[in-house]
DNA sequence: ATGCCATTCAAACGTTTGTTTGATTCTTTC
DNA sequence: GAAAGAATCAAACAAACGTTTGAATGGCAT
């Protein structure tokens, strides 16, 4: 039967399961993981509140399958770009900075709801939150390192220190001005242009390009 | 009585409420807002529990009272120090940057206990936490135009788009290179030679003078 | 149809949270 | 020194939280 491929009804395996990931995301994104209790994201998802102990054991561990949905993909998609850049080439280090942010602003090129990811991805990079951070850390640093490599081969004469703190001026100017990017439309109201995030991105890859290249 | 000036036992006036504020910065600074109960505030401080709400009424006017607390002399002193500036003299861009993250970085220069102020500025600057970016809000929006408007005198050429943007990059650089200084050292152990932020500070500012003048 | 397993459900659990209360203690003022 | 006011205290409050429970319900193979 081809039509139970399409289940209509709530109680199709891994339909609930799903909806959670989804509205947990959308709530977390714009009201931090903190503030969102259980009963709002089951409330907004039409499902009961002991499912998500019953899908997965506990809030942190929703929030951490929420976290790592999101953040693996980019930082895999990241390591992926990195290793094909040659650096015989001209302009390694613009390379090097498309590796890093572009899996983050692809990330709602193949759907709907823009904000959402560009809002929860900020929140991953950029958290202070123990137990947020304490996923993302255990990726980052293997992702650290290999920018790190990498940009020491575009720029043989940077030392460590500098190699490691431009990365992170990197990752903080890119979160940053995604999280509010929201507010910056808001304040300056029609003087911007920016239906899309395209001025963002590449005044943001202007700017980072000629920072990495600094002293 | 010159005594009475010194009062020593913890019934004397002021005394309650300024070690609240301390100890209030101190837990928020590495735990966050949302996770630090007033319980563990009070037993640090050694105070009793309704004493947060006797002087500041809850626990939101206690965390907007420590936020404001830290964020307003900084926006007051960068307000100042760009007042100052001469667009006439050479390298006005550089004193711009200056103004921007001197206020920050001199936080602690007074006093002891590095790390608190930086991670509990940094929270601010970077907060994703409503209640916190309310107060923040408040104050941002004068001080990004200041500086939107200062930038576009040293750089008659640049947009308004890319002038908001770039105060975006340097405060998002800034906040997330300070806030994860700490992990920064314990990541590569050694071969950082930062005992203070000296060259923190000397490399965010010669990457963001480049990233100012680009394109 | 029947038994089985996964899923959903309403309800309650115990804990922690911020807040309030009313008595008590100290300081200040006359 | 006694009255008045400010500040502190132990105790309790109601609300919200994440979690657990046990029954009810669904699909599915036999």
């Amino acid at each position: 039967m081809i039509a139970n491929e399409v289940p209509l009804d709530g109680r199709a395996a891994g339909l609930t399961k799903e909806r959670l990931l989804v509205v947990a995301g959308e709530l977390f994104a714009d009201r931090g993981f903190d503030s969102v209790s259980l009963r709002m994201i089951t409330d907004r998802a039409n499902v009961n509140l002991a499912s998500v102990n019953y899908h997965f054991g506990s809030k942190e561990e929703l929030i951490g399958a929420v976290v790592d949905d999101i953040v693996r993909p980019v930082n895999e998609r990241r390591l992926s770009l990195l290793s094909l850049i040659d650096y015989t080439t001209q302009d390694p280090i613009r390379k090097i900075i498309h590796a890093f942010i572009d899996p983050v602003f692809d990330l709602s090129d193949s759907g709907n709801d823009d904000n959402k990811y560009y809002k929860l991805i900020s929140r991953c990079i950029a958290s202070r939150d123990e137990r947020v951070s304490s996923i993302i850390i255990k990726q980052f640093p293997e992702v650290l390192a290999q920018f790190v490599s990498a940009l020491t081969k575009a720029l043989p004469s940077i030392n460590s220190n500098s190699a490691h703190l431009k990365i992170m001026f990197m990752a903080g100017a890119l979160a940053h001005s995604l999280f509010h990017y929201e507010n910056l439309l808001l304040i300056s109201e029609g003087r911007f242009d920016l239906n899309s995030t395209e001025v963002l991105k590449s005044e943001l890859v202007s700017f980072l390009l000629t920072g990495m290249n600094a002293s």
